[in-house]
DNA sequence: CATGAATGAGCCTTCATTCAT
DNA sequence: AATGAATGAAGGCTCATTCAT
C-alpha cells in the first residue's frame, strides 16, 4: 500500500473509532453525519472523502468493531489455559470492550433496512464467527467434563452468555460499582454458571 | 368513564400495540409516524387526535408494556409455587412476550435525547418495579436455600437474567427451532443455572 | 325572520364577538378556528354550521365590526355639537373601543391574499364610508372656520387621524397610564391639533 | 472578518432584505420559508444555513429594520439644523423608507408569541432607543419654544406621530397621489402640528 | 483534500375542513 | 345542532448527499 493509501487508511480508522461511540449511544437513525464529522473537528463534506455514504460508514464501523473482537477472542482462544479460564477472560475481555464503549452487537439490533442484503451477511458471518470462538471453548470445556451440557445445546448456551453481557452496558453503573475488576470477576463467575 | 372515552382509549391501545411491533424493530428514530399509521389504515394526521406527538405515543407505549410486564409478573409471584418454579414460570413468560414481539425492555436503550426526564424517571422506575419482582423470588430462592448466591449479589443475578432473556428476540429463529415449548423449557434451564 | 333564525342569528354574532378578540390579537393566520371555538365552549365542527369556512367568519367579524363603528360615527355626526365636539366624541369613541380591544381597523392590514375580490372591495368600501363621517365633520369644521386647512386636504388629515389612532393601542398602557378618560382626553387635544 | 465570511453577511443581508418585504405584506404566519426563499431563487433548506430557524430569521430582519432607522434618525437629530426642521427631516425619512417598503415598526404588531422573551425585549428596547431621539428633538423644541406642550406630555405626541407616519403605508396611493416629495411635504406639515 | 454552500427528500406537526352519527 | 373522528394539504425543519472552488 502506497504512504498515500496507509494515511488515507488511518484517518478512516480514526473517523470509524469516533462514529463508532455516537452510534453506540443514538442507534443509526440518531446519530448525523453533521455529528461525526463535529466530533473530529472535521466538515461533513469531508467524511465524503473516505466513505462512500453513511451507510458505508457504519457497515465499515461494525466490520471493525467485530473483527477487532474476533482477534481478541481467537488470542485468548489459542492460549493454553484451561476451558473455564479461557471462556473467563474471554467474558471479561467482551466486559472491558462494552464498558469501555466500544462495543457494537447491541447497536444494529435489527440491520434490516439499513444495511444491503450483502452487507447484512457479512455481519451475520463475523458475528457467528465470533460466536463460534465461544462455542469452540465451550465445546472443549465439554469434552473435558468441565462444563456440564449436551453438545448440541451449546450454541444456546452461548447466546445466553453473549445476551447476558451485552446487556450489562444497561445496567453497570460506573461511579458507584465496586471496582471495574471486582465487578467484572462477580459477573463472570455467575455467567459460567450457565455452562457448569 | 362514558362509551365515548372508552371508545377512544381502546383505538389508543389498538394504536399503541401496532407501533410498539415497529418501534421494536427499527427503533425510535427508524420509525415513522406515517409507518406507523398506514399499517392500522390510518392516516398520519388520526394519530395525533390520538396522541400529542410522536414522544407522546411512544412513551405511552413504553408504559403499557411495562406495566403489562409488572402485572403478569406480579400475578407468578404471588402464585403458591416454590420459588424455582415461580422463576421459571416468569421467565418463560417474558421469553413468550418477546417472542410474540412484545418486549419493551430492548426498545430504547438510550433514552436520554427522546424523553423528557420525568417520562425517563417513570421508565426506568417501572424497569426497576419489574426488575425488583424477580429480585423478590430470587430472595425467596436464597432464603430457602434452593438458590445459591449472597443477598447482595441478587441484583447481579437478576440484571444477567434480563439481559440473557431479552437477547433471546435476537437469535431466536423460530421456523427453523424447535417447538416454542420445547424451546422456552430449555432455555429457562439454562438460564436457572445462573442462581442455582 | 323566524324564530330559528334569529336565534341563529344571535349565535353567530356571539361567535363573530368572540372571534375579534382573537383576530385583534394574533391577526388571521395567528388564530386557529379550534381557538375560536374553545374560547365558547364549542368543537370546532360546531363553527362550520353558522360559518362556511374561516375566510367567511372572518370576513363577518370585520363587516360587523365596521357597521358598528359606521353607526356610532353616524350618531355622533348627526348630533347637534359643534364639528370641534363631534370630532372629539368620534375620536374617544374610536379610541374607547379600540382599548376594550374591539377594533378592526388595524387587523387586516393587507387583506389580499386572505379575502375574495368582492369581500375585499366590501370591506374597503366600509371602511370607506367610516372615513366619510369624519370627511364630513372635517369639512363641516373648515366651512364654519373651526378648522384650518384647504378642502382637498381633508382626507390626508383624515387619514393622520386615523392613523395615530389606531397605533394608540399599541402603546397605551393600561395599568400604569392615568384613568382612562383622562388619556382619552389628552390624546384628542393633541389630536385636534391636526385640523386646528 | 474573513473574505469568506462577509460573503456568508451579504448573502444574510440580502435575504434579510427580501424577507422584510413579504413579511410585511403578510405578517409572520402569512409567510412562509418557502416563498422567502423562491423569491431568491433559492430552496427553502438553503435558507436553514443562514438561520436557525424561522423566528430568528423574522427576528434579525426586525433588528437590521430598527437599527438602520436608529442610526439614520440619529444623523438627523445630530445636525445643526433647527428642531422643526430635524423633526420635519426625521418624518420625511421615515415616511420614505415605509413608502419604499422598509418599514418594521407595524410588522409585529404583537410580538408575544412569535419571539422569544429575550428577543422581545430587545426589538422593544430598540423601538424605544428609536422613539427616543424624537422625543429628544421634540424636547428641544420644547425648550426652544419651538413647539408648544409640556414635558410630560412629549411621549403621547411622539406615539401619536410615529403612530400617524405608519399607518401612511396603508393609505399612500402610489400612481394616483401628487409627486412623492409633494406629498410628504404635505403630511409633514400636518404632523408637525401636533407639537406646535 | 477540505470546505462552504446548496439541494431535495422526507419527517413531524398543524390546521382548515368534512362527515357520519 | 353539535360532536368526535378523520383527512389531506401545507409548513417548518433536518439531514444525507453533492459539488464548485
Amino acid at each position: 500500500m502506497s504512504l498515500r493509501k496507509k494515511k488515507k487508511q488511518k484517518k478512516k480508522e480514526e473517523i470509524l473509532q469516533s462514529a463508532l461511540t455516537l452510534l453506540e449511544d443514538k442507534g443509526y437513525h440518531g446519530t448525523t453525519m453533521e455529528e461525526i464529522a463535529s466530533h473530529l473537528l472535521m466538515t461533513k463534506g469531508a467524511l465524503y472523502y473516505y466513505f462512500k455514504d453513511k451507510q458505508e460508514l457504519v457497515y465499515e464501523s461494525q466490520i471493525i468493531l467485530l473483527n477487532e473482537g474476533i482477534s481478541k477472542a481467537k488470542k485468548l482462544r489459542n492460549s493454553s489455559e484451561s476451558p473455564i479460564n479461557k471462556l473467563k477472560k474471554m467474558i471479561q475481555q467482551h466486559l472491558h470492550d462494552l464498558i469501555r464503549n466500544q462495543s457494537g452487537f447491541k447497536l444494529m439490533v435489527k440491520p434490516d433496512d439499513i444495511f444491503s442484503t450483502e452487507q447484512q451477511e457479512e455481519i451475520f458471518r463475523l458475528r457467528e464467527k465470533y460466536a463460534q470462538i465461544y462455542d469452540e471453548v465451550i465445546h472443549e470445556g465439554v469434552e473435558q467434563k468441565l462444563f456440564s451440557l449436551p453438545k448440541e445445546d451449546v450454541k444456546i448456551a452461548r447466546n445466553l452468555l453473549l445476551g447476558a453481557m451485552n446487556w450489562v452496558s444497561q445496567w453497570y453503573d460506573f461511579p458507584k460499582s465496586k471496582s471495574i475488576p471486582n465487578f467484572l470477576e462477580a459477573v463472570t463467575d455467575y455467567l459460567l454458571r450457565i455452562v457448569r
